[in-house]
DNA sequence: GCGACAG
DNA sequence: ATCTTGTCGC
C-alpha cells in the first residue's frame, strides 16, 4: 500500500491512500482506495495523525483480508519505535513490513554491493535495514512493522523485488495512488465548488475538518 | 547546539 | 509533498 497528498493553501490537504492485492506472479486481484481531508500539517515522525485515517480506511474497503501489507512508510525505525507502518499492523492485527526511500532517524554503513544490506542502529537498537536493491540506485530502507520478523522483513523484500529498486507491491500501490491522486485532482477542476458542498464526501458524518 | 526529519 | 537546480557528506 501507499499513500500520497494533495496540498491545500491553507494548510490543509487531501490525503489519498490506495492498497493493491497482488497474485503470486504480481498480477492484481483487487484495489481499493479511500480519501480524507485533513488539517494536520506534515510532522517528521507524526505521520500517522495525518495519514493513518486514509490508510486504515483504505484497507478496510478490501474484501480479501491481506495475509501480509507492504507499507510505503516507516516500520519500527522511528524515532518512538513505531512508524505508520506499525500503527497499521496494530490497529488492524495484519502483519506489516515498512520500506521507505530515505532514513527517518538511525544511522548506518552504506551497503556497497547490489543485494547488501547494513543494519540501521537507533538508540543502541537495530531497527531495520538499509538495503541495495538495485544498480546505480540509492538503498532503501527496510524495517519490520508489525508481526514480521527483522530478518524476514529483509528476506520478503529481496523475494519480491521485480527489477526494480522497491518491491513489486510498493511500486504497484505507488502506481494506483498516482493514478488516482491524477483523477481526484481532474474531478476538482470539472466541478468548482459549489455552494454546500464544503466537506467532502469521503469524511461522512462530518461537516467540519478534522483537527 | 543546530538543523534535519517517513511525505 | 512541491519546486528548482545540478553532483556528496559531515
Amino acid at each position: 500500500m501507499d499513500m500520497t497528498s494533495i496540498e491545500g493553501e491553507d494548510g490543509s490537504a487531501t490525503i489519498v491512500s490506495g492498497v493493491v492485492v497482488l497474485d503470486p506472479s504480481y498480477r492484481v486481484l483487487e484495489r481499493t482506495h479511500a480519501v480524507f481531508e485533513t488539517n494536520r500539517s506534515y510532522v517528521p515522525g507524526l505521520l500517522f495523525f495525518r495519514e493513518g485515517a486514509a490508510a486504515v480506511l483504505s484497507v478496510m474497503r478490501l474484501k480479501a483480508r491481506p495475509t501480509l501489507l507492504f507499507v510505503n512508510r516507516c516500520g519500527i525505525n522511528h524515532p518512538r519505535m513505531a512508524g505508520l507502518a506499525s500503527h497499521l499492523g496494530v490497529l488492524l492485527n495484519i502483519p506489516t513490513i515498512g520500506v521507505t526511500k530515505s532514513v527517518l532517524c538511525g544511522s548506518f554503513s552504506p551497503p556497497d554491493r547490489v543485494g547488501d544490506a547494513s543494519p540501521l542502529l537507533y538508540k543502541g537498537r537495530k531497527v531495520g535495514h538499509v538495503f541495495l536493491s538495485k544498480k546505480d540506485c540509492r538503498p532503501i530502507v527496510v524495517a519490520p512493522g508489525h508481526l514480521v520478523s527483522m530478518r524476514s522483513a529483509l528476506e520478503l523484500v529481496r523475494l519480491h523485488l521485480a527489477g526494480h529498486r522497491l518491491p513489486e507491491p510498493c511500486q504497484v500501490a505507488h502506481r494506483y495512488v498516482k493514478e488516482v491522486k491524477r483523477r481526484t485532482m481532474h474531478r476538482r477542476l470539472d466541478s468548482p465548488p459549489g455552494p454546500g458542498a464544503s466537506s467532502s464526501g469521503s469524511c461522512p458524518g462530518r461537516s467540519h475538518r478534522c483537527r
